[in-house]
DNA sequence: CAATTTAAGTTGCAACTAGAAACTTATAAG
DNA sequence: CTTATAAGTTTCTAGTTGCAACTTAAATTG
C-alpha cells in the first residue's frame, strides 16, 4: 500500500483547502499579500504598484482584515494614513506564498529567484520548501503515503 | 539590517508568483489538483465530488492541461473514458498545496489534519511545510532577510 | 445491428463580479 | 479658508460564473 499518493477522503468539502481559498479570496489576495510581505503598508501603494483597480483592491484589503489576515490602523500623526500591517495569521502563509513563487520561478518563468529570503544566521538562501520528514529529510511523492492519523507512530 | 523582512522589490508585476498564479487560474483549480492528488481522474468524479459546474470544470480543466499541469488521455479499452492525470509540474505544486491547506487548519477551521500525509520510511507524519535554512532548521520571519543573489553565500 | 446508456463535453441565458474613471469624504497643510 | 492628499465609493460597461438542457462519440444490451 505504501507509495500509493492518494487521500482516503470522505468529503471533500470537509478540508482546510477550501477555507484557506475562502480566506484569501483569489488572485489579487495573493498579489496583495505579497506586496505586504514586501513591505507596503498603505492603498495608494498597493494601487500604484499592483496596479488594481480601486473598488477591487478596497474590496480585499477589507476581505483580509475581516478574515484576520491584515489589520488596519490610522497613523496617530496623520489619520488619514491608514497602515495595513500582517497579523501573526497573515505572516503564517509565508510558507504557502514562497512555495507557489518557487513553483512559479521553475515551471513557469525560469528566472532564478531575486531577491531571495536569506538567513541572517548563516547567510545563506533558504532551502526550497519541500515536503520532508521528520528528521529533515527532503522527501519525494513515492516516499509518501495518505493516513489516518490513528495509525501513524505519534512524536515522541 | 537583520530582521527587516522587506524585499528590495523593483518591480512586482517581473515576479513569479503572477506567473504561477496565471496558471493556476484560481479557486477551483487548486480544488480540482487537490482532487487529482487525490486520485480522482474522471470528469465526472470531478463534477460530483467538488459540485463545480460542468462548463466551469471544462474550462478549468482544460486551462490545467494547456498550462500542463495535467495531461489528458483517453483509455485504450474504453475511449469514451478521459483520464486526467498529474504532470511532473502538476506533481511539484504539493508542498504548495500542503501548506495552504495546513495554514487552513491551523487558522480557519482549527482541526487536525486527517489523513495524514505520512514517510514510508520512519512511519511518522510529515513535518509541517516552513522556511528552513540550508541545513534544515525552521525558520521564523525575525532570522530572516532578503538580499540579491550576488550578495549570498554560494551552496559550498 | 438498432436502441439505449454513459462519459465528456457545449450552449443559452440570468445573475454576479471585475475593472476604468469620475466622484466623495475626512484630514492636513499652506 | 482654500487647496491638496489619502482612502475609499459610485457608476456603468464588459466579462465571468453557474444552472439546466442539449450534443456528440463510444460502448453496451437485446
Amino acid at each position: 500500500m505504501a507509495g500509493k499518493l492518494r487521500e482516503p477522503l470522505r468529503d471533500l468539502a470537509e478540508c482546510s483547502l477550501p477555507a484557506a481559498l475562502e480566506a484569501m479570496g483569489e488572485r489579487w489576495s495573493f498579489l496583495i499579500l505579497r506586496a505586504a510581505f514586501n513591505g507596503l503598508h498603505h492603498f495608494e501603494e498597493y494601487q500604484s504598484e499592483l496596479g488594481i483597480a480601486r473598488n477591487i483592491l478596497a474590496n480585499r484589503l477589507s476581505r483580509l482584515v475581516k478574515h484576520g489576515i491584515l489589520k488596519r490602523d490610522a497613523l496617530p500623526e496623520d489619520r488619514r494614513k491608514i497602515v495595513y500591517r500582517l497579523t501573526e495569521k497573515g505572516e503564517a502563509l509565508l510558507p504557502t506564498m514562497l512555495a507557489l513563487r518557487q513553483w512559479g520561478e521553475r515551471w513557469e518563468t525560469g528566472m532564478p529567484a531575486t531577491p531571495v529570503l536569506v538567513d541572517n544566521r548563516d547567510k545563506r538562501a533558504i532551502r526550497p520548501i519541500t515536503v520532508t520528514a521528520w528528521d529533515g529529510r527532503p522527501l519525494s511523492k513515492s516516499e509518501l503515503h495518505w493516513a489516518l492519523p490513528q495509525d501513524v507512530v505519534q512524536d515522541v
